[in-house]
RNA sequence: GGGCGUAUAGCUCAGCGGCAGAGCACCUCCCUUACAAGGAGGUGGUCGCAGGUUCGAUCCCUGCUGCGCCCACCA
């Protein structure tokens, strides 16, 4: 560094580049998706370090996307948002922790397979070592198989799945360790599931209820309050009359197919209307059954008759009145959705069997249909039924809605039975940091509104097993209030092929022995435990010490209810902290209508076809520009705009690098001041785009940076060429081009996270080692220049935006002389771009005259007399 | 019905007490020795509506309206 500003330090700028500068003739954006992500993965270049202490380490919790599933664009934003905070950490000098893991558990994987290999699932069926799947799957006719054979067929497709996710992770530049890697149905995952789940079951977090339940009919399980969605569903009200002591009493109803079911009526304590009625008994229509006559405050009086009829189940208000006025339970609807075969025994007596009889076996809408004719013809119905749209709960992947049946099944307490639980679960949401900060709102709306507990198991296959035996007695019923447990040491393990400790094989199933459970847990009590999983809890203390808590987690706002809570409520329990200190939300890309991006609605754009058009740097400067929270609608124009930025800056490169040999980085050899000054302005950005990004606002530390960029190329590169060719001999040469790749050097870095790949390939051409383990740029890589006026840039570039104006108003080439030019303005602007006439004549083009004089204008501007024209016989 | 968010140029979005901004699109010009998949220049706005606070409001407050999302809603 010079001490003497007489005498700059060119040493720096003539001493040979650290290794050979290697340009090449036509930079080009294609192929460095795969050039780069193989030497990336063959250099290992985003390998964690678990070295590191604690401190110095960032990790991050990402969602294991659904590999069977399909994944659009809006996926890809996502991950890119969490990218590109990993990469800022990692340039900072932490040292990132960031593993990825696949979802590769559960009912879409039970589904994909189904339709793939054309087979389903009969837990009845007899392991077949020979099978193997149709070459050609009839999709009309699933071919039967055991429960062994499909679930080797899930996990043969998984792995190919996974593969393809992997690729395209890859190409679009994800820095993750794919050494950390894992999925929701592996042995880690397995291990960390049940040992979890055992230790929940220990401490009583964890238990078995047989409870009414909400049921998907189509897959035939149960499912969870969170996997809920009210879509608007067709109906009509029926208007039916009960037989009372005094009279009918009239009901309304959208579900007549439920009047065998139903064990009272109910209306509201003070509605005048039923006050003789309460305490005494009416009959059901067509069944003739009594029925009670009861009073609840859940009642609406304005809904419907304002007096209901209860089933056992209807709806979760009837599950309320059944349970708080301890009604009897009289089930009609079974597991597959259609009503009894049997005649249940409160419809035993004629004329309710006979009735009964037309409803059996039949599916609720075709039950329905029969019980209105029913009701027709013994006169109960009245008037005609008045078609309804209303909504209804349906599961999130199912298209039938909801029944609710009553079924034994293993819950995770989640504060929705108990308020002292929920407000610790609330108070845990104000622990995280949320990007953005209303995202919280969700989290507590979600937890303040829970009404049950976490229902974990599903009646599926191709799950993690509960560790969980039951014995049997004498009379070979299972004894479901004392489950066989086994060691933690013993796990991973599968109830169904193992015995549990004390009993052998033999006595499976047979009387004084025992039955494993036969239930799979739902794939969110496996990914709530991510963390966990990817931190090595309980299997590698060392590492989960270094990673846990984690310093990130990020999403989309969809699955706060879902992944995002139960992993708060694992951690809680488990670790009595939140899991993460921060909550990085993204939004969803929509579709040029602003409808939510689904397959199923056709509108989902296919990330490898929008990456094999634009690149992957194009991709990530779109998705980058997505704000945390927002939802962003997608449009392919704004693709190219990413693209002409990553082609810029290898151009833009090649041009300081090849054409100009400004290879050197010695921030000691800027003197000029238009050169200190362009430094200065780049200190500035480099200081808000850190600013930017410690604060998650990647949007803003792009566009900061990519505006300098842009500025840079437009007037300061424009500025210095004919200088930085040696227009005005060696030193001021040697200033420009100390300036040129100094700026270089600090901007490639800044714009690394967005443009991993030509930010890479630039850095190739010229430095050692790859850029993404490069330190974040700093003011001080800018030097002394750092610090000069910035403004002094600012006044010469609207001067030389002025000459060009006059020049395009003139409607001539920009390489046109001028034979005068008169800069005027405010003085001090003036005077500033005066330090750079030099620059300015060249870059403008000015032979004759140029002229700087203070004027009235309110900022600089330029008249100019073109030489052409001014001289048109020449 | 409850909650959250949002409304700024044709489009996508910044700005959030002091002269209304960017990119895209559009128009004009220019094949300039880094870049024509480029470059230069330009047109374009009652900052949703109505009140209020203020010397001053796109910005703060209140109300309204539109849009979006989450939750609740199966009589």
């Amino acid at each position: 560094m010079s001490s003497q500003p007489s005498t700059p330090d060119l040493s720096a700028t003539t001493e040979a580049p650290a290794r050979p500068v290697a340009v090449p003739d036509k930079p080009a954006l294609e192929g460095l998706e795969a050039t780069w992500s193989e030497r990336w993965k063959a250099e290992d270049t985003y390998a964690f370090d678990r070295t590191k202490t604690r401190s110095e380490i960032y990790s991050i919790d990402t969602p294991p996307p659904t590999v069977s599933g399909s994944l659009h664009v809006g996926h890809v934003f996502s991950y890119t948002h969490t990218d590109l905070v990993a990469r800022f950490q990692r340039m900072r000098g932490k040292e990132v922790f960031y593993p990825m893991g696949w979802d590769d558990n559960g009912l879409p994987t039970e589904r994909r397979v189904q339709n793939y290999y054309g087979v389903r699932c009969d837990p009845s069926l007899p392991y077949d070592p020979d099978f193997s799947p149709p070459a050609k799957p009839d999709p009309k006719k699933q071919i039967p198989i055991s429960r062994p054979n499909f679930i080797e067929l899930c996990e043969r497709l998984v792995v190919q799945d996974e593969e393809v996710f992997e690729a395209l992770w890859r190409t679009l530049g994800l820095s993750v360790d794919w050494k950390q890697h894992y999925t929701t149905i592996g042995p880690k995952s397995q291990l960390a599931s049940q040992r979890a789940f055992l230790r929940n079951l220990a401490r009583g977090e964890a238990y078995l209820q047989d409870s009414p339940t909400l049921w998907d009919v189509t897959f035939q399980t149960a499912v969870a309050q969170a996997e809920l969605e009210a879509r608007e569903y067709p109906g009509s009200y029926y208007r039916v009359a009960f037989g009372g002591a005094d009279g009918p009493v009239h009901i309304e109803t959208t579900r007549p197919e439920l009047i065998p079911a139903v064990v009272a009526l109910i209306a509201h304590p003070d509605d005048e209307r039923y006050q003789s009625l309460f305490g005494s008994t009416v009959t059901s229509p067509v069944f003739g059954v009594e029925i009670p006559v009861l009073a609840h405050p859940a009642a609406e009086p304005d809904k419907g008759a304002g007096i209901a009829m209860c089933c056992t189940f209807g709806d979760l208000t009837d599950v309320q009145w059944w349970r708080e006025l301890q009604l009897p339970v009289r089930t009609v609807i079974g597991r597959d959705g259609r009503l009894h075969r049997e005649t249940p025994e409160w419809l035993s007596q004629e004329p309710a069997a006979t009735s009964y009889s037309e409803l059996a076996g039949k599916t609720t809408f075709s039950a329905r249909e029969a019980m209105v004719a029913l009701l027709r013809d013994s006169g109960a119905l009245v008037g005609d039924p008045r078609p309804t749209q209303r909504m209804t709960n349906f599961y999130e992947k199912g298209d039938k809605p909801l029944e609710i049946v009553s079924t034994r099944q293993w819950y995770i307490k989640n504060g929705g039975r108990d308020a002292e639980l929920r407000a610790e679960l609330v108070e845990r949401g104000s622990e995280i940091a949320w990007i953005p900060g209303h995202m919280r709102h969700r989290y507590e709306n979600w937890v303040s509104g829970l009404n049950g507990d976490w229902l974990i198991s599903r009646q599926r296959f191709f799950g993690i097993p509960f560790p969980v035996w039951y014995p049997l007695s004498e009379e070979g019923e299972p004894d479901y209030a004392h489950p066989l447990l086994p060691r933690e040491a013993e796990l991973p393990l599968d109830p169904s092929t193992q015995a549990p400790n004390g009993y052998d094989e033999d006595q499976r199933g047979k009387p004084g022995g025992f039955v494993g459970d036969p239930d799979v847990m739902d794939t969110w009590a496996t990914s709530s435990l991510t963390p966990h999983i990817a931190g090595g809890w309980e299997t590698d203390d060392d590492l989960f010490s270094r990673v846990f808590p984690m310093d990130l987690c990020t999403q989309a706002h969809d699955i706060i209810r879902t992944w995002l809570f139960s992993r708060v409520v694992r951690a809680h329990h488990e670790n009595h902290v939140v899991p993460w200190s921060h909550a990085l939300i993204s939004g969803f890309i929509l579709d040029p209508d602003r409808k939510k991006m689904s397959k199923s609605k056709g509108n989902a754009v296919v990330p490898s076809d929008v990456l094999d058009r634009f690149g992957a740097d194009a991709v990530r400067w779109r998705a980058a520009m997505a704000r945390p929270g927002l939802d962003s609608p997608f449009d392919e124009t704004q693709m190219k705009v990413g693209r002409r930025l990553a082609m810029k800056v290898l151009n833009a490169s090649k041009f300081v690098l090849a054409s100009v040999g400004a290879t050197a980085v010695a921030p000691s050899a800027v003197q000029e001041p238009v050169d200190r000054a362009m430094l200065s302005g780049l200190a500035a950005t480099v200081d808000r785009a850190t600013r930017a990004f410690e604060e998650y606002d990647y949007t803003t530390a792009l566009e900061v940076s990519e505006k300098f960029f842009w500025e840079f190329c437009d007037d300061y590169l424009e500025l210095v060429k004919e200088r930085a060719y040696g227009s005005r001999g060696e030193e001021a040469a040697a200033s420009a081009k100390a300036a040129l790749a100094v700026a270089l050097h600090v901007q490639l870095r800044l714009l690394a996270p967005f443009l991993p790949y030509v930010t890479e390939e630039v850095w190739s051409w010229w430095q050692e080692g790859s850029i993404h383990r490069a330190s974040w740029p700093t003011a001080a890589d800018l030097g002394e220049g750092g610090s000069a006026q910035p403004e002094m840039l600012t006044a010469v570039a609207a001067t030389l935006r002025g000459i060009r104006g006059a020049k395009s108003t003139a409607k001539v080439s920009m390489r046109t002389e001028l034979s005068r030019a008169t800069v005027s303005g405010p003085a001090a602007d003036v005077a500033l771009a005066e330090q750079a006439a030099d620059d300015l004549r060249a870059a403008g083009k000015v032979t004759g005259e140029l002229v700087f004089t203070a004027g009235d204008e309110p900022e600089i501007a330029v008249d100019a007399r073109v030489a052409e024209l001014a001289a048109p016989d020449a």
